[in-house]
DNA sequence: CATTAGCACTCTTAGGCATTGAGTGCTAAC
DNA sequence: GTTAGCACTCAATGCCTAAGAGTGCTAATG
């Protein structure tokens, strides 16, 4: 059987009402609704057949109805409209980002307290995957004993430093003219090609420093990989305002699900090719996550895919506004990436 | 009345039960241990002397007995032993440390980690307070467009950097002639004098670039104050494994309250005086704290106090447990932070 | 023939009440 | 000074009932 046009109706005032009272649903509740002139008997034929159908279940005889994993997919697939973000709530958005930021890492943090604020629910976004960025300058900073400090600023304004340790036999003159070399060397070379074959190509010439080149390139890029691997999490504890999880047990099991970090990039890396990716429920692949629903966008530089960011709510979710939100914020991240050096363009 | 020997010993017998169990200690269960021969009528008696002093409180007639604020400042003014750390915790804490860090930054955070995961409590770091150190390299990175890079080194390889607009008429050259100057002008600077006279001093060599370097070390100033206010929290969450906060309503209170960091920063900063601080119950500043308590401990570099970092929980916390991982950890971190250049010491 | 009124039935929730048990305080005996 | 004994208190537990929300079915209705 198919869903025809009064069930869908009748569904959907059934996901709405309990993605705002998580309570279960009952006939009556819907026939008062003004939008229904029907008998709540009529209502419960209606939803004896959606639950036949499979689109909502009884928590047990004689409560009301709650909507399945399998409602809220034909309600983001084919129900839902993306939701208006009055001008208030654009402004809101946009105001986090006003405010000057110097690094794409807090730029990256931002983003995710924003969302969280916004949304009211847990909120995750994946730092920007470097590989197309290009680098600006190198140097090499010499600190106090054998130790310097390499200083790493991309295009972006994006910037790394790691610390290395200086072979003996270099003077300080010496390690400036290699910071110099290495400069050169590396100067508008994309972040994923410092890894390949340029760097063979640059150790070469290299001579008798060659071994404390790869060390550094070693250094850097392991540097690299773990910065861009760090997910940021914000609003972690919304969870709390949820009925769903005012058993405590079961927000300390939500929460321990967050904190193996490497979890949500996962999540994050398997969504990233997608511009938009909902999964509720079970389809979630930490099997932590199976009373959740995770939605995610993905935000570029240009037209270039740099990372991703997402929300991790209740099954009983606002999709269609989380989804506007997110669309919203993917395109002022991806311009504020974009003009890092140009902000004003967002005032 | 003062406390003789075995109020004292009885005293600590309930302190200690209560900090296991979070129930109301009865007279038989601490008649029952083993290191006391005294009926639980004796103890009765003595418990109902304790009340009269304040040590102890009854949530209600016919329920055991509860150490009240008093007792707890009781028991750590005089009673507490510092707790002797094992092999083992020593290795757990200093396996925190091994990782290689090049930032002061990550240090801080990675000691908030550690702190929060060996306790089970929460735990804020306050950040060095960077007043002392001396700056060891400035430069100027141009960037595209009108915009550049100020990146600035400190003999403790702490790295901030600054986005500026350089102004039309300075070319490429003209940079970095002006970043030499910078570098040679504040080379070796105490950051807290930075603002003061110095920039005076120095500005009026600057000739027509002496807006542009004005501009500079304001937005350097207003960076390094920010950056120094920024508490660092970890294990927030932790709270929810004590059943004093098992009410989801005052779990969501006390996540609040830590919420707005300034109330952290305040807090730290009070405290960075003292070696240790130890505030209990009612003491504490933040009201929402009151029934928490805080304990802190400053960190140096060198002789110099630095920063502080502590450790928030229930009032009916393992103090000398606590202290000690403090002091451990206070050293720690000192120790990384001085040879943040030598790091094979804490090997 | 779809809709609806009516009614019996189910199951949760809240309140009331007695019971239990942990714990106290007091007194009298040791 | 210590302790055994006992009456007393009070939260917690379990049980029962009543109320209420909701369902499913049937028979009547337009």
């Amino acid at each position: 059987m198919e869903l025809d046009h009064r069930k869908i109706r009748i569904l959907q005032a059934i996901i709405d009402d309990y993605i705002l009272t998580a309570a279960p649903v009952g006939s009556r509740t819907i026939s008062k609704r003004a939008d229904f002139n029907l008998s709540s008997a009529t209502i419960r034929n209606e939803m004896s057949d959606l639950e036949e159908l499979g689109y909502l279940e009884q928590p047990h005889t004689s409560a009301g109805r709650v909507p399945s994993n399998k409602a809220y997919r034909f309600y983001v697939n084919r129900i839902m409209q993306r939701a208006q973000l009055s001008e208030h709530e654009r402004k809101a958005i946009r105001s986090y980002f006003i405010e000057r930021m110097d690094q794409v890492e807090s730029l990256v943090r931002q983003t995710a307290s924003a969302l969280s604020d916004i949304t009211r629910y847990t909120a995750i976004v994946l730092p920007p995957q470097l590989g197309t960025v290009r680098i600006k300058h190198v140097q090499v900073v010499p600190l106090s004993g054998d130790k310097a400090l390499l200083v790493l600023v991309t295009d972006t304004g994006f910037i790394r430093d790691v610390l290395l340790r200086v072979p003996e036999d270099m003077s300080a003159y010496d390690l400036e003219r290699f910071s110099n070399r290495i400069n050169d060397a590396l100067f508008d070379m994309r972040l994923d090609q410092v890894a390949v074959e340029a760097i063979l190509h640059i150790s070469e010439e290299m001579g008798s420093q060659r071994a404390f080149f790869l060390n550094i390139m070693e250094a850097l890029e392991r540097h690299i990989q773990e910065s861009t691997k760090k997910v940021e999490l914000s609003g972690a504890t919304n969870i709390l305002y949820y009925p769903e999880y005012s058993d405590v047990s079961k927000a300390k099991g939500f929460l321990a699900a967050l904190e193996g970090s490497d979890t949500l990039y996962q999540l994050l890396k398997k969504a990233s090719t997608l511009e938009f990716s909902i999964t509720i429920g079970e389809e979630n692949e930490p099997k932590q996550l199976k009373d959740c629903s995770v939605i995610t966008a993905t935000y570029r530089i240009g037209s270039e895919p740099m990372g991703s960011l997402g929300i991790i709510g209740p099954t009983r979710m606002h999709y269609s506004r989380v989804l506007s939100i997110l669309e919203y914020m993917q395109l002022s991240l991806s311009e504020a990436l974009a003009g890092l050096l140009e902000q004003d363009k967002l005032e």
